[in-house]
Order: structure tokens, then C-alpha cells, then sequence
DNA sequence: AGCACGCCGACT
DNA sequence: GTCGGCGTGCTC
């Protein structure tokens, strides 16, 4: 005798029992159980029902069962949700690898992989079974029975919780429930659930309906209406047919009681491509760049192995078209396609060109869509009725089968790095994905991340340049303004004259500007406003923080601090102090300055609402509005092409973050900026002003020169011990007593450098750039280490280590692998 | 996370 | 003697 038993890992634990456990499948569930669906198991003493996942289906000798040394009493699965896989395959391979890449559990991977809201909620009902009841000697008890009177004998746990107020309150209903007096039903909700309506069809061959229409077997016209309709029409709504027939729902009744016709669940498809029919369209004939591209991609899609490609191409080089071109290649392998964006550019126009391309074969995933939206749409994935997903970051864990290839766009966005548990990075998944199905995968950007371009010219990564744009518009003249120049002068405004100028002809011809600043975070830095110098930390080469209330400068990698300077420690100026400014204030210096223009304000503040975003870009263009003033939101997208003036209005403040990827930043943010000006006829210029007037990525970016900013900063990583030449995990405590976090973040400095390789390195405890978040102080603690592989087996030892303890004093602690933001 | 089990003090 | 407090450890 054989029984089959499951491997079932639980939804919504912590660490310590996040592990498989294995359950009977009971006879009567054989049929329905397959690995990858979602059951509810009875787990721990008092048998709470637990959602879970089946991972492994294995019969096991019956006698084997009991012999186990162990001796464990294996229990039986109690319910199937549904008798199909919500984890497709590759994505049980991916699962165990994200728990020990991302140091997490089973069930924040999986809630990663499925829509939100398909969760199942218990409800729990308590009934009277008796209304006589005999009075109990515990008044407690009486007390439960009198309330449940008044609602009729029946109330939800919860509520007859609340309306007691009793302690004990669960041994008391197990008391009640033993003696008879009350019972505990449960049952499970789903949040969402696929939208569905109530269908007629019917319950007999068309051969029998014809005949019994024909002997007059049915002889009420209503009745005959109804059934003709459904000769026509093999399934329709029961408000259809009540429309069509001009019936009753009493005569559908009438007739599924004579057994004619009968009734079914017709299950919709919300369309997040709103009702609107885009036109098809056909693929554009490739320039020579981007058929030599495609024929590089094509080629290694053709090899059906793991691959990884990177598309270097300046803006406006036409990569869509080559992406929605080798998609249409990797369709006809009878293989399917996924392409990550960052949240931001899934604009309207942009699931319109896929969804003009390929119709119904698409499907989009992001954050906008509704719940249901959603979970129609990851369904549709689900049974492999779409062959390309369009989405965010989570998209990379699309139910795709045959996944034959993975597009990254924008490859250097940061939002491909999660920044809640599990902090997962979308590359990396993308890139595990394709190894398990022996996939293409596509890196695409314009200022590619220096992490993947390292790896492109190490050969690792095949790289794909694309050099020309296809509508021939030239690339914008930049001038550089030295802002310490202008004050020398006497110009103490955050707008140097030229600026000021050029903003003055522009609106005169009717022209349109776009002035840029950088989001102005928490922390501020110093710079000495003579001479430019910033104070750095001697070890790390990282922009020192200011820190008001102590008056001092901080690194936030290795905690290194020094009172805030009078004077330039450089040139001795008192011109030195923290800088910046927000672009309100910019704003209202445009309207005093240059007050005949037109100004329009787009940053965090003001998109709050839902469209707001949209509003603005479309006022700023069809109003014809002189400036728009933003943060890097406006960096993104979108074509203007009346703009021919681009002012960045501090292109250093950026530079000095405190995170070691600022000057990478820098460079791609002044070149997308840069990018804005002249996409139309007219020639752009961009105006770029700051007191760095030698920095590299500064440079680098005014010349439009991707490479030689590269070969600068490659140095820098290599020489300070920064990826791609290590690796570098961030482990954050927090908790309420300041003096306790920073000692529990002490105590784990020496087990993480225990024994140490000489390649791992670990900084602080020091302060976190935010040192005290919602009542709770944070710490940190920095490492560095060449072998990924043994930095995540030692962080996996550490945590398992303290996490008692942190829990026990109300602490709480996060690591993070290779963050793309360190602030 | 729950829940049981177990060990201790304070009460009918 | 029993009830209920919480510390400890396991959950297929």
C-alpha cells in the first residue's frame, strides 16, 4: 500500500518554522492536487487551518509513514483551493533560490509571485445549537450565551469577541463547544475573485430541444423564446436572455426545473486595456542600426541557451522598435516573452504601442491596475492565453511558460530594486529565470548602470551598440556655467545670468523651458561655495551629512564625524555652509525675476493625485506654458517638442548624496535631462550650472560621452572596493531605545567578522542617514565582501542567530544585498 | 505566529 | 488541592 503525500511550505510565517512540512493527501483530493496549488493544511497543537503551498507531490510506502524515524504523525490536507498551479514550475526552482539569495521566507516570495488579494480570510462563525440552555456555574459563559441571544443565535468570532469583553475568551467558547451548547463553523473568503455572471445553457443535446420544440412538447411562447435564443447561442448571461426573450427570471426557472435548460457561472474579463480598439499595427522597417541589432538578437534567441545581451543605445535610437520586433521573432520559436519598465514609463502611450502591435497576446501588469484588474490579468498569464507580459518590477515573476525571452528597459532605474522584503533586485531574478529556461535575456538602456556595462566589456554580457538616431535631430549644445564665478560677481540667485537670459529669449520666440532640480533629500551636505570643495570622509570618499542638532558632519558608511567647520578647511572662505534649495522657492524667484513668463511647478508635492502627473505635462504643453519647473520626475519620457532650453539648476547637489553610486547618478540624470531639449525641428540647448566645474560625471555628461565616464568611474569602484568589484550589504536595526539598537548592532560586528576572509570588510555601527524614523533609532553596519556567496551564508547564520533577541526587545532588523539606494 | 506544556505562586 | 500567570519550544 502506497499514499501520496505533499511537501507543503506555509503562507504568512516567520524564519522560524518557514520550512516544508509534509501532509497526506486524503483519496478524495487525489484528483483535484497537482504541485504549485494552494491548499489549507491543519498545522500546529490546535490544528489552526493554514494556507500553503504544495512544492512536491511523492507517494510513500504506508508502512514507511509510520517507521519514519522520526515518527512524526503525519496530517492530512484538509481542502484544495483550486485544482490547478498558481506556482508554475521554474518558479518552484526560483523560489527556493530567492529564500537563500534574499534571506527570507518562503511565503514573502510567493506573495511576490501571485496577484495581491487572492488571499483567503477565515471567518469564523459561532451558532447556538440550543436556546434552552441550563444556566452555567461560570457567569462568563452565561454571558456568551445571553449575546448570542440577542443576534439571533449566531455572530461572527470576532464581533461576539468584542460585544464580551471577557478574558479567556477561546477557552470559554471551547468549554461551550464541549458541552454541547454552541457550534464553531469556519470559512474561507477571497478578497478578489474573478468577476463573474450567472449564464444559462442547455441541459439537453440541440437534437432533443429541436424535437420537443417540434412535438409541441413545449408549448408557452416565453419558453420557446428562451430556447430558440439558445440554439443560436451555446452560453448567455442571464440578463441577456431575460433582455432578448423578454422573460422572467421565473421562466428560466421553470425551465431549468423541466430540466431544459440549465444554469452557469460565466466568468468575465475585466479589461485593463480599456474598452478602446487600438488599430493593428505592422512592424516599421528597421534602419541598418536596428536590423544589424536584430540579427545579433535573433541569432542568440535562436541558440535556445542562456544568453544575456545589452543594448546600448542612445535616446531616441529606436529600442522599442527592436524589442517589439525580437519579441515577434521569439513568438514564432512558439516561445514567450516578458518585458520589465520601470513603473514610471508604463504610460498609456506606451501599452498602446504593444497592445497596437500585438493585440490580445499582451498582457500588462503594474501597480495601477485594480485588485481585480490584476488578478485577471496575472490569470490570463496563468492559463497561457497572453505570450507577452508587459509590466514593473514584479512582473519578472509573471506564471510564464516557455519563457523565451526577458527584456529589461531602462536597465540602469532603480526601481528594479525592491526596497521591502524580500529585497529582491529584478535583474537578478530575470537573470535566474533565464538560466532555469534557457532564455534571452535583454539588457536596454542609454546610460547603461556601470555594474552591467563592467560586465558587458568583461565579455560576460554581449554588447549591442546602437550610436545614431533614426529622425537624424541632432543632440543638444551644452554649456557648462561655474556658479562660483557668478557669485564672484555678485550674483547671489540660484539662476546664473546666462540662464537668465537665455529663459528671457526663449519665451520672447515663444519657445519652451524646462528648468531641473534634484529632489533635495533629508540630508544635506557642505560645500564651500568660493571654491567648491565638499567635505568628504578621508576612508570612504563619501560626501560627510550634516547633521543640524549636534552640528556636526557624519558619514553614513563607517560613522565618521567632525564638527561642522567655520571655515573652507580648502581656502578659508566663511562662504561655506549646507546647501540647497527646493523648487518652490525656484519658482517664486521666476516670478519676481522674469515675471512676463509663465511658470508651471512639477514635483513630489504637487502630482499628489492620481492623474495630477499627466495633468501637468499635458497643461505644460498645450497651454504653452514658458517654464516648467521639476524634480527628475520630468526627467522621464514624454517628447516636448517645443522645448529648446534645458537649465539644470545645481547639476552638482546630487554629487554629494553619501551613496557611492551619486556620481553614476549624476551622469545618467543630466543626460536623460539633457535628452529633453530639441527632439523637435529646432535646435536644443541645455544649461548646466555648478561649482564643480571639474567633476568627471559632470564632464562626462555635457560632452554626451557614455565611455569616458565609464572608464573613470570603474577606476574609483575598483580602487574604493565598491560593486562591481564587491559586494555590499546593509544590515539596518531599529527599536525605541537608542542605546540598546546601537548595542545589538555592536554585538553582531565581531560574529560577522569572526574569522573573517581577508576580502570582507565591516563598517560601523554608525547612524542611519534617517536616525530616527516613526519613534523608532536606526543604526547600521556596512560590509563589504568580494564572495557573494559566503557574505549571504554568514548574514543567513547572523540573522538566525539574533533574531530571538531582537524580537524579545522589540527590535527589528533588515538586510539588504547590493541596495541600489544607500540613503 | 499560535498553541500546548510545564512550572510556580495565590486563592476558593 | 486547583486556577491562571507566563517562559520555552514545537509545529508535518
Amino acid at each position: 500500500m502506497t499514499v501520496l503525500t505533499a511537501s507543503v511550505v506555509l503562507l504568512n510565517t516567520t524564519r522560524a518554522y518557514d520550512k516544508k512540512y509534509t501532509y497526506i493527501i486524503p483519496d478524495g483530493l487525489a484528483g483535484r492536487i497537482c504541485t504549485g496549488c494552494r491548499v489549507l493544511v491543519p498545522f500546529g497543537g490546535g490544528s489552526t487551518v493554514k494556507e500553503g503551498f504544495v512544492l512536491e507531490i511523492k507517494p510513500v510506502d504506508a508502512g514507511s509513514l509510520r517507521n519514519d524515524a522520526k515518527n512524526i504523525e503525519y496530517k492530512p490536507i484538509k481542502q484544495v483551493l483550486e485544482p490547478y498551479s498558481l506556482i508554475k514550475g521554474d518558479n518552484i526552482e526560483l523560489l527556493e533560490w530567492m529564500k537563500r539569495e534574499y534571506i527570507c521566507t518562503y511565503s514573502d516570495v510567493i506573495k511576490c509571485m501571485l496577484p495581491p488579494g487572492i488571499n483567503v480570510k477565515t471567518v469564523k462563525t459561532v451558532k447556538l445549537t440550543d436556546k434552552e440552555f441550563k444556566a452555567f456555574k461560570k457567569q462568563d459563559l452565561n454571558r456568551i450565551v445571553e449575546n448570542l441571544n440577542c443576534v439571533g443565535g449566531e455572530c461572527e468570532y470576532d464581533e461576539l469577541r468584542g460585544m464580551c469583553e471577557i478574558k479567556g475568551f477561546k477557552g470559554c467558547i471551547q468549554k461551550l463547544f464541549e458541552c454541547g451548547a454552541v457550534t464553531v463553523e469556519e470559512c474561507y473568503q477571497q478578497k478578489v475573485n474573478a468577476k463573474s455572471v450567472k449564464g444559462v445553457s442547455l441541459a439537453r443535446t440541440r437534437e432533443e430541444i429541436i424535437e420537443a420544440l417540434e412535438n409541441n412538447a413545449v408549448k408557452r411562447i416565453q419558453h420557446i423564446r428562451v430556447l430558440e435564443i439558445l440554439l443560436d447561442n451555446e452560453l448567455v448571461s442571464v440578463a441577456d436572455i431575460q433582455r432578448f426573450a423578454g422573460v422572467t427570471s421565473s421562466v428560466l426557472d421553470t425551465l431549468s426545473k423541466y430540466g431544459y435548460i440549465c444554469y452557469k457561472t460565466i466568468e468575465l474579463q475585466r479589461n485593463p486595456i480599456k474598452d478602446r480598439e487600438y488599430e493593428k499595427t505592422e512592424h516599421l522597417t528597421p534602419t541598418a542600426e536596428q536590423a544589424a541589432a536584430l540579427e545579433k538578437l535573433m541569432g542568440q534567441l535562436d541558440t535556445g541557451t542562456f544568453k544575456e545581451s545589452l543594448i546600448h543605445g542612445i535616446t531616441g535610437s529606436g529600442k522599442t522598435e527592436v524589442y517589439l520586433q525580437l519579441i515577434s521573432h521569439c513568438f514564432d520559436m512558439g516561445k514567450r516573452a516578458i518585458l520589465l519598465v520601470p513603473e514610471i514609463s508604463l504610460t498609456p502611450q506606451m501599452v498602446e504601442r504593444f497592445v497596437s502591435r500585438f493585440g490580445k497576446r499582451v498582457a500588462v501588469m503594474h501597480s495601477r491596475l485594480s485588485l481585480g484588474e490584476r488578478f485577471d490579468q496575472w490569470r490570463l498569464i496563468n492559463e497561457g492565453k497572453v505570450d507577452v507580459v508587459v509590466g514593473a518590477r514584479s512582473a519578472v515573476f509573471a506564471p510564464v511558460t516557455h519563457l523565451g525571452l526577458v527584456i529589461i528597459d531602462e536597465e540602469h532605474e532603480g526601481s528594479y530594486k525592491s526596497e521591502a522584503m524580500p529585497r529582491y533586485n529584478a535583474k537578478e531574478v530575470a537573470r535566474k529565470r533565464c538560466f532555469i529556461n534557457n532564455a534571452l535575456l535583454v539588457y536596454g538602456s542609454a546610460t547603461p548602470s556601470v555594474d552591467t556595462y563592467y560586465r558587458a566589456k568583461n565579455g560576460d554580457i554581449d554588447l549591442v551598440e546602437m550610436k545614431n538616431r533614426p529622425n537624424t535631430s541632432e543632440l543638444p549644445k551644452v554649456i557648462m556655467v561655474d556658479m562660483r564665478l557668478e557669485l564672484e560677481n555678485g550674483n547671489k540667485t540660484p539662476f546664473s545670468y546666462l540662464l537668465q537670459e537665455e529663459l528671457k529669449n526663449n519665451a520672447a520666440n515663444g519657445q519652451q523651458s524646462i528648468l531641473f532640480l534634484n529632489r533635495r533629500g533629508f540630508s544635506t551636505f557642505v560645500i564651500c561655495r568660493n571654491c567648491g570643495y565638499t567635505m568628504k570622509c578621508p576612508e570612504c570618499n563619501i560626501a560627510l551629512t550634516f547633521h543640524a542638532k549636534s552640528d556636526r558632519l557624519i558619514c553614513h558608511y563607517c560613522g565618521f564625524t567632525v564638527k561642522n567647520p567655520a571655515q573652507c578647511p580648502s581656502c578659508g572662505s566663511k562662504h561655506i555652509r549646507h546647501f540647497g534649495v527646493g523648487t518652490q522657492k525656484i519658482e517664486e524667484e521666476i516670478r519676481n525675476r522674469l515675471p512676463e513668463s509663465s511658470v508651471i511647478r512639477m514635483d513630489i508635492d504637487t502630482v499628489g493625485y492620481k492623474n495630477a502627473h499627466e495633468e501637468i505635462l499635458s497643461r505644460f504643453k498645450n497651454e504653452n506654458i514658458n517654464i516648467m519647473v521639476g524634480t527628475q520626475m520630468i526627467a522621464k519620457g514624454h517628447d516636448f517638442l517645443n522645448v529648446t532650453l534645458v537649465g539644470v539648476l545645481a547639476a552638482d547637489s546630487m554629487l554629494n548624496t553619501g551613496d557611492f553610486r551619486a556620481n553614476e547618478r549624476t551622469f545618467q540624470l543630466l543626460t536623460q535631462v539633457a535628452g529633453r531639449a530639441g527632439r523637435g525641428e529646432k535646435a536644443g540647448r541645455v544649461i548646466v550650472q555648478t561649482y564643480n566645474t571639474d567633476e568627471y560625471s559632470i564632464l562626462a555628461a555635457c560632452r554626451q560621452d557614455f565611455t569616458g565616464f565609464y572608464n573613470q568611474e570603474i577606476l574609483i569602484r575598483e580602487r574604493l572596493g565598491y560593486p562591481p568589484f564587491n559586494n555590499i550589504a546593509v544590515i539596518t536595526f531599529s527599536g525605541r531605545k537608542d542605546r540598546r539598537v546601537f548595542e545589538t548592532a555592536k554585538d553582531i560586528g565581531p560574529e560577522l567578522s569572526e574569522d573573517a576572509l581577508p576580502d570582507f570588510t565591516v563598517l560601523g555601527p554608525s547612524r542611519c542617514p534617517i536616525p530616527k524614523l516613526a519613534g523608532k533609532y536606526r543604526w547600521r553596519i556596512v560590509i563589504k565582501a568580494g564572495d557573494r556567496e559566503k557574505l549571504i551564508e554568514r548574514l543567513t547564520l547572523v540573522s538566525d542567530k539574533v533574531w530571538k533577541k531582537i524580537k524579545d526587545e522589540d527590535m527589528s532588523m533588515s538586510m539588504d544585498i547590493n541596495p541600489y539606494n544607500m540613503l
